[in-house]
DNA sequence: AATGCTACTGGACCGCTGGTCCAGTTGTCG
DNA sequence: CGACAACTGGACCAGCGGTCCAGTAGCATT
């Protein structure tokens, strides 16, 4: 994927001190409260050396989420099924979407910061937007496992529609208040009611 | 509901004028990049003529929002089935799916707009956060129909992540390219999985 | 038609934000 | 150990949402 990119000692210490800072902030306000020179002062560094590393803000918090969804990422990829490869699509498909919200219900703000952050500077008039690396990751996950059971539909737009859920304000208020399980169990109604045994 | 509130002409004048300027303004500009003091030159007045109107750009953005869904919603309540009362739930239901999506598809970024221009200001810790008046009603709608051929789901949770489809950047963008009935499609299929015939 | 009351108006203004800039510092490598 | 580039941090900037209030103009009452 991405080369480790050879960073100076002190680049890798203040790397990891906004990060953290940046998590520990997001678990007690809202994204959109947490301002960039917050994030500075709470790491201990100035306002341009997060700049300087991360672009912008959305580029910190894409950091942030690549860093939380990179377990994920692995096991999905060479770990053991139900995740990894080996169990029919439908069992891993669900096993995938419990992962999410168990991941998604611990990171709260994370996706909802994610959305609209999203590169809405600079350009004037811009296409579509691409979506981020986990966003994307996640997509072609969900879509090819749907295919490979249900090749009559939309899987494309059916992931979509599953993950779209991760970006619903009331949802996240929800997964905040801990009804993880009960999106959970929706979501695999959902899927049960489409990928029959 | 909402008494009409005996306005002023001029005033009654210069709330259209900026309802249709904000409009305009949507349809060539994502909702993030729109400034309120667009708007307000846009429709040929000042900034604080906006602010004193609508309060804030999230009560700008409500009352488009709910002029929008206006008849959407008569429709619902005093119209014929199958949007209307008559039709059984499973047919109201994909009906009134079809109809916000093609509602939505007309208004692309309105929903965008709204998710995450929520109360963010003021208040340093805060609570849940209240859903904007028409998501609340079309939640009501929904999670009703879906209660009442299928008791046994999380009619509640259901509706949320079938409501979560309208704040997704990605099918927002796909609405844009005209793929409305795809996106149409893929619920119905859902639906369909969860109340048969 | 004139008058007074008050809701409405609009632009100067404020605090704060994301992002830029660059002079000075500090790791790294030959 | 020297030199060079990468890194640092805080002053700085343009633009934002929102406030304020002196001035204006619609409406009721006569």
């Amino acid at each position: 994927m991405t080369e480790p990119e050879r960073l100076r000692a002190d680049a890798v210490r203040n790397r990891t001190a906004i990060l953290r800072a940046t998590e520990e902030l997001l678990t007690r306000h809202h994204p959109q409260q947490i301002s960039m020179e917050q994030v500075a002062a709470a790491a201990g560094v100035g306002k341009g050396t997060v700049f300087h590393r991360f672009g912008s803000r959305y580029g910190l918090m894409r950091a942030l989420m690549q860093e939380r969804a990179q377990d994920l990422e692995i096991a999905i990829n060479t770990g053991p099924p139900p995740l990894g490869q080996g169990a029919p699509p439908r069992v891993r498909l669900l096993a995938f979407l419990t992962a999410v919200v168990e991941l998604v219900a611990r990171n709260k703000g994370l996706l909802a910061a994610l959305g609209p952050a999203a590169p809405v500077t600079a350009a004037p008039e811009q296409e579509p937007r691409e979506a981020h690396p986990v966003y994307r990751s996640w997509h072609g996950h969900i879509s090819q496992l749907v295919h490979q059971q249900r090749p009559d539909l939309d899987a494309d737009m059916l992931a979509h529609v599953l993950l779209a859920t991760l970006h619903s304000e009331p949802i996240l208020n929800a997964l905040e208040r801990g009804d993880g399980n009960r999106l959970d169990r929706t979501l695999r109604d959902l899927v049960t009611g489409l990928m029959p045994e």
